[in-house]
DNA sequence: CAGTATTATGATACGGATTATCAGTAACAA
DNA sequence: TTGTTACTGATAATCCGTATCATAATACTG
């Protein structure tokens, strides 16, 4: 099998192990998503999947961003982009010239969250980090 | 000078040293900033502004971010709120329940950085944290 | 297999948030 | 003051996402 093949499949099977059904615009969806070279907003989907609604594309990358198969990062403007988290927990760099994605991972942000941990009010639930560059095809 | 005084001169002024008019709206959205216990949203500065055009509040406001003089904050849905930029950089900490919003500091997220920017592909130019808490008025 | 209950779909309308337009107005330098 | 230019604000438009709801697909049951 695959790569590929194997990342479609772990979408879909994280779908049917929380008890969703495997539908065939969900199973589409998946497939798009695997295709995508780079990350995605749900609007490149809609254009390269005309034949699935709208809704049900919004509806399913919500589902795959909850189940944790998807990241959902945010743009210093306008619509969020996704990719897959292909490698557990990271971040991502993003291109404000050209929007490139990358990932990375670093413990020292983890580290730094349980320092503040102690600091702070209140129970962490959660975090979001995107560092901003421009990239070396945009500013070589 | 009073503290607040003090806010709202820095704000005007920032607009001016940018070469920016010093008109009536600009200097009561000001105003209206300063008197925010919280972060705020576009819309809550509208809303403590009926004199003043829609259009005019988010162009002062995104004039503002520009200058650093208001951080603007990614909300994990919703509009995105703004708060002073009293204490220089600083990151933000998000009740998911309630909203409420609090500053932290940490260096250790910049030191991340400085090493980050030696294993990447491209210039850092920018980056955005926040970390989502269950505050203690919530889940006590 | 039916037959039935449940879930998912998708066309469409709707909503909130932000930006574009553009004629009129106000700031400010000369 | 006067002319240039930036700024304003009502409104329309846009963008992004969600609610609705009749229809269809899926799973379950006998
Ligand atoms: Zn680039
Ligand atoms: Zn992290
Ligand atoms: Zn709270
Ligand atoms: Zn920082």
């Amino acid at each position: 099998m695959t790569t590929t093949e194997q990342m479609r499949h772990d979408l879909i099977t994280t779908l049917e192990d929380r008890g969703f059904r495997l539908t065939k615009p969900r199973r589409d969806v998946a497939t798009a998503i695997e295709t995508q070279a780079d990350a995605f907003t749900a609007e490149d989907l809609c254009e390269s999947l005309p034949a699935v609604g709208r809704a049900t594309v919004y509806r399913t990358i919500k589902l795959l961003v909850d189940t944790g198969a998807l990241c959902k990062l945010a743009m210093p403007d306008g619509a969020p982009k996704y990719s897959l988290a292909r490698v557990g927990h990271h971040h991502h760099t993003v291109c404000v010239r050209c929007g490139k994605v990358s990932d990375f991972r670093d413990t020292t942000v983890e580290r730094m969250l349980r320092s503040l941990a102690k600091e702070i009010d209140g129970q962490i639930v959660g975090h979001r980090m995107e560092v901003y560059v421009d990239c070396s095809d945009c500013v070589p």
